[in-house]
RNA sequence: GGGCGCGUAGCUCAGCGGUAGAGCACUGCCUUCACACGGCAGGGGUCACAGGUUCAAACCCUGUCGCGCCCA
């Protein structure tokens, strides 16, 4: 046995300890007759970096992984990196930028630059794996998987093929969010809105023909906060309904600039209480438009080029050609002023479209691209969550899931890069597309055409959503498949439920027979600095959690992530409580030696030891209620009450009272036998501990379990405590609350009165029932020891300490150095508070109604306070009828 | 505009129908033979506001105010 030391580093073992854990296969322990318990870890980014928020997600997915392996289950955490095709693409693409060559991926081309990604995957994929590591995350590293590796690159392809071939995947040519810096197409979920001061600019569009409005106008008057794109315009829209515009509806307008005679049309799309009640319509560069087009047949005039500069349109000026769009805007209006067709330009908050990775405006442009028909898919996905095959904690997710769902738009999957899976799809000379798993498949459909591939790749959420099965070996049919498909819980952060929760769902069920991907989705909350504020590297408030543990150690970041989730709330992640928690962590570091110090070792059993002594099966009995209470928090996702249990347990029952209680038993001169049973009781009550704070505190229970003994395996892979089966006893379980009240009232009346904290009293009692006498005779030794009291029988009355407990009245002599008027003002205050609660429940026994309709419990205790809070106030004013 | 959530001790948060809780912070005492990253004791809350339901409301319902997030 090695000795523990004085002092709590776990920066000596916590790496070592994992090391073994990982050499000797812990983490997946061969229990091939075990119920299966399976979590897929959300893959992070393969070039990414752990940050706080992974550090949160992983610590709660840890501690359902460990507290299930210790209940005996097969558990299998599946592990593995995302390819993160924009993500990374951008990073290398970055590098290459700022290298001394300063090279771009075009000038280097595809396969070379594919080259570079994959080496730089080498060298620095591994950096967050590792750091997971150091997390204490106890995933099935043994398996881990990559969304580029071959089996996920098949993988990804038969779907891809499955799907076309179902009419469930298909190209189109339609308008999408164009990235005109990362030159990619992107889908809805990847733009973000943003508020922004823009201005509305109203432009006069001459009447064509000599025709007027109604009010005699010769133009009509559009307003725009995107006055370049009249260059593209292909018609004014005006409603039916509007009476100003009853006499052009079929007139031409000649669109300036451009000199193009475009018509005005008739839709709803023009809304007569806004504006002018007449709008300019570009198809070409328009959500809105674009379906407006449609609706009246328009050829959609496109304007721009992949970098959103003016091309050669029709009708567009020379001088246009080649301006970006911001210039060329500023330019629109210049030359409309010049003519003297700007009415008006106000400043005005306007929502514009923002790429999420780009930061640029995303440019609506008419291209082809795959699309999935997410509709469809979508009413499985909607349906198994409807049913409760899938279940979303907490349940208020579910709304959002469904909301989304509900209005589910094509998804755009290609995307204009080269980091990804690559487009399954050849073409032909003429355009003839030929979809396959292989290009000699594609070959053999296309017969003697020359086949070109598509050279687009897909977004990084198609090849996400198949994580679920893909890394379980799918397409073939796996035992593995079949033994952790569906997972048990998928946990991750609300954030992403749209992105990729909703996309596993739609490919889960339907690539694995109509079964859910996992059964339930824990929503965690995001982690904010101690403010509130998001944090973010530009704002500078972030928080390395390799930091924190390299500081407090990766369980004391572990317990704190977890004390601090409480079902979906956000996190104010303050280093202090990570602080507070590694001093929890150095309390039983201290406990431990402590017991190692009077010769408490391990347990050789996991039933606990016989035990008389009520302190002894007390404490048992607290085991099993800890025990419970755990439980029902991991079935209920209560990580926050898993953390405050064992904390309690731990400090304030464990530390606090059982330890102190036993220190007399264990003293020379007691009882031997005794003695033995209390060493026994303690060194099994330790080891419960360090089961059950296992899965929040890895490291420290690990290191201590080996500490404290010989041990015939690791405690990664102890067995949980049944708490149902531990006896319990409501007999030692009075006594010993009785036992901690006393000492407590006792130790509060001699602070109250500044008695010295060493010095030794001794007590009189009255009123003491006979089951109080033999707990004072049965305990008397740990009533000396930590309420530094005696017995020592004499007269009341006189200058003395009085109290009330449990309906007796005990008297401390103060060898006359009491304060009277102090002693009287406790004593006041006592029986003040004693009766304000004797009336508060006498009144409520009085009122009207409480005794016929409440229920017979609430009355009972009522009942039973009230005579305890009678019999209080009447024994405190006895006491201060003494002290005269 | 639609939806969701939150306003409880100085701070961060539990509690969600039967006498207000935790951690941190704060005050006092204690270098007591595991631990000062500690021990013991203590102060501090009209549970945002206004109505309603109920024998009983921080908790349920309605509304108001304030804050946050998502979608359009």
């Amino acid at each position: 046995m090695s000795l523990i030391d004085k002092t709590f580093s776990p920066a000596d073992f916590e790496q070592r300890i994992y090391a073994r854990w990982e050499a000797e296969g812990a983490f997946r322990p061969s229990r091939p007759d075990a119920q299966p318990f399976t979590i897929i870890i959300p893959p992070p980014n393969v070039t990414g970096s752990l940050h706080i928020g992974h550090a949160l997600d992983n610590s709660l997915q840890d501690v359902l992984i460990r507290y299930h392996r210790l209940r005996g289950r097969d558990a299998r955490w599946v592990v593995g990196t995302d390819h993160a095709g924009i993500a990374t693409q951008m990073v290398v693409e970055r590098q290459l930028a700022e290298s001394t060559q300063g090279t771009t991926r075009q000038a280097m081309g595809r396969a070379a630059f594919l080259e570079t990604v994959w080496d730089w995957k080498r060298t620095s994929g591994d950096t967050i794996t590792r750091q997971l590591r150091r997390l204490g995350a106890s995933c099935d590293w043994a398996h881990e998987r990559f969304t580029m590796d071959d089996g996920f690159n098949i993988a990804v392809t038969r779907v891809f093929v499955q799907l076309y071939n179902e009419g469930l995947l298909y190209r189109d040519k339609r308008l999408v969010n164009w990235d005109p810096k990362l030159k990619t197409a992107i889908s809805d979920l990847e733009v973000e809105t943003r508020e922004v001061a823009g201005t509305f600019t109203h432009i006069r569009y001459p009447l064509a023909d000599g025709v007027t409005l109604a009010s005699g106008a010769d133009h009509i008057i559009v307003a725009t906060t995107r006055p370049e794109t009249m260059l593209g315009d292909t018609a004014v829209a005006v409603n039916a309904g509007d009476a100003r515009y009853q006499s052009v509806i079929g007139k031409y307008v000649r669109l300036p600039i451009t000199g193009r005679l475009i018509p005005i049309v008739a839709d709803d799309h023009a809304d007569p209480e806004l504006g002018s009640g007449a709008v300019k319509i570009t198809p070409a560069h328009d959500f809105n438009d674009f379906e407006v087009g449609k609706r009246h047949a328009m050829v959609p005039i496109n304007i721009f080029d992949a970098d959103a500069r003016i091309i050669a349109a029709d009708g567009i000026p020379a001088d246009y050609v080649g301006m970006d769009r911001f210039d060329a805007r500023k330019k629109v209006v210049a030359d409309l002023d010049v003519l003297g067709l700007v009415a008006l330009i106000e400043a005005k908050t306007i929502q514009m479209p923002y790429g999420d990775r780009s930061g640029v405006v995303v440019e609506p442009w008419l291209t082809d691209q795959w699309y999935v028909n997410a509709a469809e898919l979508a009413k499985p996905a909607m349906e198994a969550v409807r049913s409760g095959a899938t279940q979303f904690v907490p349940k208020t997710w579910e709304k959002t899931y469904f909301n989304w769902m509900e209005n589910i738009q094509p998804w755009c999957v290609s995307r204009q890069l080269w980091w990804g899976h690559q487009i399954p799809a050849w073409y032909g000379p003429d355009g003839q597309c030929f979809v396959a798993e292989s290009e000699a498949d594609a070959q053999a459909l296309a017969g003697n055409l020359a086949l070109v591939r598509d050279e687009d790749v897909l977004d990084t959420w198609f090849s996400s959503a198949l994580w679920p099965f893909a890394t379980l070996g799918w397409p073939d049919d796996t035992a593995d498949l079949a033994r952790h498909y569906p997972g048990d819980v998928l946990v991750t952060g609300f954030d992403i439920i749209f992105f990729w929760v909703a996309r596993m769902m739609m490919q889960g069920l339907h690539f694995m027979d109509g079964e859910v991907p996992f059964k339930t989705v824990y929503c965690h909350g995001l982690v904010r600095d101690a403010k509130g504020a998001k944090m973010s590297k530009s704002k500078g408030n972030t928080v390395d959690p390799l930091v924190l543990i390299d500081k407090y150690g990766a369980d004391a970041l572990r317990f704190t992530l977890t004390a601090m989730e409480s079902q979906g709330r956000d996190i104010k992640l303050d280093e202090k409580r990570v602080e507070g928690y590694r001093n929890f962590a150095t309390k039983l570091w201290n406990a431990a030696r402590f017991c190692e110090a009077n010769g408490i070792a391990a347990s050789t059993s996991p039933v606990p030891p016989a035990a008389g002594h009520a302190v002894n099966r007390w404490i048992i009995g607290e085991v099993a209620a800890t025990a419970a209470g755990l439980d029902a928090a991991i079935a209920a996702f209560r990580f926050d009450a898993y953390a405050d249990t064992i904390y309690q347990f731990v400090w304030n029952r464990f530390c606090d009272w059982y330890l102190e209680l036993t220190k007399p038993l264990l003293a020379e001169g007691g009882d031997a036998a005794v003695a033995a049973e209390t060493r026994a009781v303690t060194g099994w009550a330790l080891d419960q501990i360090l089961v059950m704070l296992h899965p929040v505190m890895p490291f420290l229970t690990e290191e201590l379990w080996h500490k404290l003994g010989q041990r015939e395996g690791d405690l990664i892979v102890a067995a949980w405590p049944d708490a149902a089966a531990l006896p319990t006893d409501a007999t030692a379980s009075a006594d010993i609350e009785w036992l901690i009240g006393l000492i407590s009232e006792v130790r509060s009346a001699r602070m109250e009165l500044n008695v010295p904290p060493g010095a030794k009293l001794g007590y009189s009692v009255e009123g003491a029932s006979p089951v109080v006498v033999s707990r004072l005779a049965g305990h008397a030794a740990a009533i000396a020891w930590l309420a530094r009291i005696t017995p020592a029988p004499a007269p009341f009355g006189g200058t003395r300490l009085q109290l009330v407990h449990a309906e007796a009245t005990y008297a401390l002599p103060l060898e006359g150095v009491i304060d009277l008027a102090a002693e009287r003002a406790r004593l006041e205050k006592a029986r003040a508070a004693a009766e304000k609660e004797r009336d508060a429940l006498a009144g409520r026994l009085n009122s009207p109604g409480f005794v016929e309709k409440a229920k017979p419990e609430a009355i009972e205790k009522a009942r039973a306070d009230h005579e305890a809070r009678s019999a209080e106030a009447e024994r405190l004013g006895a006491a201060l009828a003494r002290l005269g």
